[in-house]
DNA sequence: TTGTTATATGAATATATGTTCATATGTTCT
DNA sequence: AGAACATATGAACATATATTCATATAACAA
């Protein structure tokens, strides 16, 4: 448990006590952060279709570049990316380089990304 | 249902019937948008605070600069973005600005990421 | 009206990020 | 070995974005 300094003092505008008791519950700046870079790798529509893809089937980059309708290096760079975050993992055969989501959590957080929209 | 044009006939690299599945199962330029824009605004840091601290309770703008100990422009900036997306809703009382979410599903989003940091 | 307070917003700045181009690495085939 | 191919990566560029500063708007108080 950590001390919870309320050195709200010098507020002249509201309600210390509400300020105090939401400080206390306030995300830590590190849990902050990470969550943060966690949706913001989901915030692109190239990472999003690659994820969405990749849900479906392993493939190759080459397939990947393919399907996308993109270069093979913007591709490649994303998959970089992905692969930083552990958001996908990657096998190589011979020439190839097959990728797949790394776990199940992506795509629950994917899928509710695509239903929120669907609520609209 | 739309039609499937599969000219993957310039495929020298690999697998054109995949490709051509893929193609037909990814999501639309719209959609991937929409939904990268929706991760995309709890892609911040400073937003995973305000929205985790409005989840708790409703609160002033005045309030919430203190709690995030920031400036109250960059909050009424970032308020202003939220607001955009539908993320939160605000009452005016007077002088004063009540700010709290616009619906549940940010919560959920936001606490299985949460939930996903949780478990690295 | 004048002054004070709460919030909003435009401009400016610094930083981050996505794509492209060129090239490197590493594998397979001849 | 050399050529062709799949993938990775660094540099460069254009664009987006978060914060700050200054100021505008609007409500209230004296």
């Amino acid at each position: 448990m950590k001390e919870l300094e309320c050195d709200v003092c010098e507020e002249r505008c509201e309600h210390p006590q509400v300020i105090c008791l939401a400080k206390a519950e306030l995300v830590s700046d590190e849990m902050a952060q990470q969550v943060a870079e966690t949706f913001k790798i989901l915030g692109d529509p190239t990472r999003v279709k690659i994820l969405q893809t990749l849900s479906q089937r392993e493939l190759c980059v080459c397939d990947l570049a393919a399907v996308l309708n993109m270069g093979q290096s913007a591709v490649s760079h994303q998959l970089r990316v992905l692969r930083s975050a552990r958001l996908v993992k990657y096998r190589r055969e011979g020439k190839m380089a097959w990728y797949c989501l790394d776990d199940g959590h992506i795509s629950n957080l994917l899928a509710q990304g695509l239903s929120h929209v669907g609520h609209e």
